[in-house]
DNA sequence: GCCGTAACGGTTGAT
DNA sequence: ACATCAACCGTTACG
């Protein structure tokens, strides 16, 4: 972090509520591994928001980048990351800020339009600056609420531009491939629908699309990869995969152990401070605000304050009713030691001690954990 | 020992 | 439904 000012910020959890979290339901599905430094991570899944806010944090407070790494067990090349991300970007978040904020969660209803413009200008070309005239003429959005260039621009050529890319990839610049991030609320909304139904109507769809701004296409295409998921993990488990088309899936009401960790001089109260998959990554407001095109670096971390409360609220509503009993030696681990991403409850001795600058003293390798799950 | 980064294997949206 | 591609992830190892 040469040279670069990291605005202050105060980090919390407490506004991260129990909702659907992504990352603890791939946690769930026993998708976790453990890394060098003993702690828990899900490959190709980003590291939970409330993590990386916590990298940053202190690294604004002057913490080395390799304490960061050992204290947090999460490998330096991840926080090196985080923290160039940070600098060049001003965004804690995981996604390319340029593909990721320019083009992703265009509005249902303008998608809807745009889409009408076309087909009645089939004949003839019509181009961005007449579809913006027409989007605020039509009263779909104002100037600011307008949708960005580019993002027209993709629209207007459809698949046009998609067939031709495949030969101009060769001879220009590689045409790099649009993919939607969904926001945690919207895959929030979309995995309450899919405990329901399996194989959601077009009623349904429609419903879910005009709720959290997504295309129906999109939502389609979404339950078609998670019903894909769904039977891969099933098979892996060697569960029966999806037997009934609109059953519910079982949810027992086992709660999960919890273990604490204890940070010296860290900014926020960590000591006592619980894990739980649950809290991972769990701030639907910071995603509202990191998805936000017109997205100002400093206003992240104020929007994550506006919501902490009172850091006691980390603590409430941590039972959870989503787990079902652990089947096998690696879920029982991660459920009963919850070490993901500190220490195990079997260790006492904090790994972070302010008093001892220099990093080695207080690194305690933690890899009799990792051991055990392979046993 | 610390740090930047290429390579790697994994997840997941799109086709 | 399935296979595949591509974007992006965090870890690892190397210089």
């Amino acid at each position: 972090m040469n040279g670069i000012t990291i605005p202050s910020i105060s980090c919390s959890r407490s506004s991260m509520t129990n909702i659907y979290d992504p990352y603890a339901a791939t946690f769930e599905e026993g998708q976790g591994r453990i890394n060098q430094l003993g702690g828990v991570f899900i490959n190709g899944r980003p590291l939970p928001s409330y993590l990386r806010m916590r990298i940053i944090d202190m690294a604004i407070q002057g913490i080395r980048p390799c304490t960061i790494s050992r204290q947090l067990r999460v490998s330096h090349g991840c926080v090196s990351k985080i923290l160039s991300r940070y600098a060049e970007t001003g965004s804690i978040e995981s996604g390319s800020p340029n593909t990721v904020s320019k083009f992703k969660i265009l509005p249902a209803n303008i998608e809807q339009k745009v889409n009408e413009y076309k087909t009645i200008y089939s004949n003839n070309p019509i181009f961005v600056g007449e579809i913006c005239e027409r989007l605020i003429r039509d009263g779909v959005c104002t100037q600011s609420s307008l949708p960005s260039v580019n993002v027209l621009t993709r629209m207007l050529r459809g698949n046009q531009d998609d067939q031709s890319s495949i030969e101009n990839k060769k001879n220009t610049n590689k045409t790099r491939r649009y993919r939607t991030s969904f926001n945690q609320d919207q895959v929030q909304r979309l995995e309450h629908t899919f405990q329901e139904t399996y194989y959601p109507d077009v009623r349904v769809r429609k419903n879910l699309s005009s709720c959290i701004g997504v295309s129906e296409a999109r939502i389609q295409i979404w339950f078609s990869n998670r019903r894909a998921r769904s039977r891969k993990i099933a098979s892996a488990h060697q569960q029966p995969p999806l037997a009934t088309s609109t059953s519910s899936l079982e949810i027992s009401s086992r709660p999960i152990a919890q273990s604490t960790i204890n940070i010296p001089g860290s900014s926020m109260p960590l000591s006592g401070l619980h894990f739980n998959p649950n809290y991972l990554s769990s701030n639907a407001n910071l995603s509202k605000v990191t998805t936000d095109p017109t997205f100002q670096p400093l206003n992240e971390f104020n929007n994550v304050l506006m919501n902490a409360n009172n850091p006691t609220d980390l603590f409430l509503n941590q039972q959870s009713s989503r787990y079902p009993p652990h089947t096998n030696n690696y879920e029982y681990f991660y459920r009963s030691t919850a070490t993901f991403p500190y220490l195990s409850s079997n260790i006492s001795e904090p790994i972070f001690s302010p008093q001892t600058s220099s990093s080695s003293s207080f690194y305690i390798p933690n890899m009799l954990d990792a051991h055990s799950i392979y046993l």
